[in-house]
DNA sequence: TACATTCCTG
DNA sequence: CAGGAATGTA
């Protein structure tokens, strides 16, 4: 049945992930870095995935382009645009560089003018050219080298894309000699001789942290196992080797201390807070190295202002060999492989690590420790980066908890931990719209851990300050999520999935969640159109003889059986369009009941085209926060 | 064929 | 609220 809705482009644009991801937390990553060779994206810092997003986003056919484009995001549907869709819509790469796609206006001159700096000062730091014509340059450059010439040019894109990836070192040798013939700006060097310095100084102190994490791991371990022996053989060597073993001992585990747990979360925490507040300034900082005005990271044209940082960067790589990445995942931003990183930093996917992997081993079934490691999907760097970039420093997420929806069904116990803060805090805060729970229920205040709130101290008070605050995604919807969407239906009763996605945005959406989700608005539909009918029939019986003598009102049998549905805790004000809205819809059941159209089987259809369309807008409040 | 929606059921 | 059947749409 198509009732033509407005915005009922249903679509599947969802990820179709539907596959579980079974995700290693950023830090745990790096001890077990090594054992994932075939994962590119797993062996390279973020931070300098960032940074070596920009030199090739100057180029036509490169994907910066919807980097920005899901990074400007925020307040548009388009946040809703998935990795897919990414690709689907991506330019051709005969667009050039300075042709607006997506419908944008026409970029002002002075925006033209700014970008033209930029694209000069790219140039001379990359030391090639910009817009080559089509077929030439790089990409013919390529295509030769594998020999494969004619495809059209979207083959033409992704296949470059995946050879970034494979691109052999002395290719980026080259570059660098390019980029350092372009020194000609020393106050530029200097700002990204700053911002490096910064970088690294972050770096530390997430060394810190792991260190001082895996010591504390280490410790526990030697009180729970018996392999005392192998502690005491802790030479360096053996660091990791331990580690993984010790980890893998414990996956057959079922009972975990919730102290490691919630010291790994704090950990993760303040790392991914961590890594954010390197993003926050390498976008805070590049501005001023070639520009006058404040960033923009939302425009396609403006991205070259990150080639800067950049190729310092990269132009340090064919200086330092790659070394030993156990201990350097984030240290070690120069490493070539990352460099050949196909900057798929919006549509890249997390590292799957299946529970079977010969070389990775999770530590716990996810399945014998639900809220174990379930967390670690929320705090994924690609996904926090991936929040941040669609949907703006502002977003909030909330604290990691639970995330499959079997668990929100089935397992109540489940429930029980990080469960109840959230949902105390949700009640407190939901009566005021706007006012967003504080985000990190889990972070080190919350854990009697001293030490680690002393080693964090640095970090946190970046966090504090920092806007492009960590996120969580979740993997799956919360009860949370369903007393969000009930309320969300006050607004609107027909959400197509791009509105669902805007106003889930700490949901990591899949075919599944999606459908989840539209259930949900159908049954929340079914219940309101069920008591409309009822109530409609009802008025009927008792005799009301016009139209005009049916209102709702707060005060209404109606309301209350609706209010009491989607708005249980009754902490929200149910907007007085909702009422209107509500009447009108009884108004129709009466009128069609009246006129015995109810003998028609499809008799309600024409109902629910009127009632469609008298959706209105969520308003914004509910985009920010999981729950208001 | 895939998806959205309603309807029915538990 | 979810699962599944039925139905409609593209």
């Amino acid at each position: 049945m198509n009732l033509s809705l407005p915005d009922q482009s249903m679509h599947s644009s969802a990820d179709d992930e539907d596959k579980p991801e079974v995700l290693l937390p950023c830090f745990r990553r790096n001890m077990y870095e090594e054992s994932l060779p075939s994962t590119p994206y797993s062996s390279s810092s973020i931070i300098s995935q960032l940074l070596r997003k920009t030199l090739p986003a100057k180029r036509p056919m490169d994907e910066g382009h919807y980097f920005l484009c899901s990074a400007d995001s925020g307040q548009e549907d388009r946040s809703s645009v998935s990795s897919k869709d990414s690709m689907a819509e991506a330019p051709s790469p005969n667009v050039s560089t300075g042709a607006s796609v997506e419908g944008e206006p026409p970029i002002s001159d002075h925006l033209q003018a700014k970008r033209a700096r930029v694209e000069n000062i790219i140039r001379v730091m990359a030391g090639s050219p910009i817009n080559r014509p089509h077929g030439d340059g790089e990409k013919s450059e390529l295509e030769g080298r594998d020999g494969r010439d004619g495809r059209d040019g979207r083959d033409a894109y992704r296949e470059t894309n995946k050879r970034k990836q494979r691109l052999p070192q002395h290719q980026e040798h080259s570059l660098d000699a390019g980029r350092r013939s372009g020194r000609n700006d020393n106050s530029k060097d200097e700002e990204c001789h700053r911002l490096k310095e910064q970088l690294h100084s972050m770096q530390r102190l997430l060394r810190q942290l792991q260190e001082k994490f895996l010591q504390v791991y280490n410790q526990e371990d030697a009180d729970d196992e018996m392999n005392l022996d192998e502690s005491a053989a802790g030479s360096e060597e053996d660091f990791e080797r331990k580690n993984g073993r010790v980890v893998e001992e414990c996956k057959d585990r079922v009972k975990i201390g919730y102290a490691r747990e919630s010291l790994e979360d704090a950990l993760k925490q303040e790392l991914s807070r961590a890594v954010t507040e390197c993003v926050a300034r390498v976008f805070r900082k590049i501005p001023l190295v070639g520009m006058s005005t404040p960033p923009r990271m939302c425009s396609s044209p403006d991205i070259g202002m990150e080639g800067k940082p950049t190729s310092q960067e990269a132009a340090q790589s064919s200086e330092i060999p790659i070394k030993s990445r156990s201990f350097d995942y984030y240290e070690d931003p120069h490493s070539p492989q990352d460099q050949t990183e196909a900057l798929s930093l919006v549509v890249r996917k997390p590292v799957v690590t299946p529970l079977n992997a010969p070389s990775v081993k999770r530590p716990f079934p996810v399945h014998q420790a639900p809220f174990q490691f379930n967390y670690t999907a929320p705090l994924h760097d690609s996904q926090i980066l991936e929040h941040l970039l669609k949907y703006g420093p502002h977003s909030s997420f909330l604290p990691c908890m639970p995330t499959t929806t079997a668990l929100d069904r089935s397992s109540p116990d489940a429930v029980e931990l990080p469960w109840d803060a959230i949902a105390m805090r949700s009640k407190v805060t939901s009566a005021h719209l706007g006012h967003h729970p504080r985000p990190s229920a889990l972070g080190p205040d919350n854990l009697c851990l001293p030490h680690v709130k002393l080693e964090c101290a640095e970090l946190q008070g970046m966090a504090e300050r920092n806007p492009y605050m960590s996120l969580n995604i979740q993997e799956g919807l919360t009860p949370s999520h369903l007393k969000k969407a009930k309320l969300m239906f006050f607004y609107t009763r027909y959400p197509s999935s791009n509105v669902l996605k805007t106003y889930f945005p700490d949901v990591k959406f899949n075919r599944c969640i999606t459908s989840q989700l539209i259930k949900w608005f159908s049954n929340f539909r079914e219940f309101y159109y069920i008591q409309m009918e009822k109530f409609a029939r009802q008025a009927i019986v008792d005799g009301v003889g016009d139209v005009k003598d049916i209102s709702v009102s707060r005060d209404s049998e109606l309301f209350r059986a609706l209010n009491m549905h989607y708005n249980k805790a009754n902490d929200f004000h149910v907007p007085e369009r909702f009422l209107e809205i509500a009447e009108i819809t009884l108004h129709e059941f009466y009128n069609a009941i009246s006129a015995s159209k109810d003998s028609d089987p499809s008799w309600k259809k024409a109902i629910y085209k009127v009632i469609c369309k008298l959706d209105s807008e969520v308003p914004d409040e509910f985009k920010t926060s999981s729950y208001l």
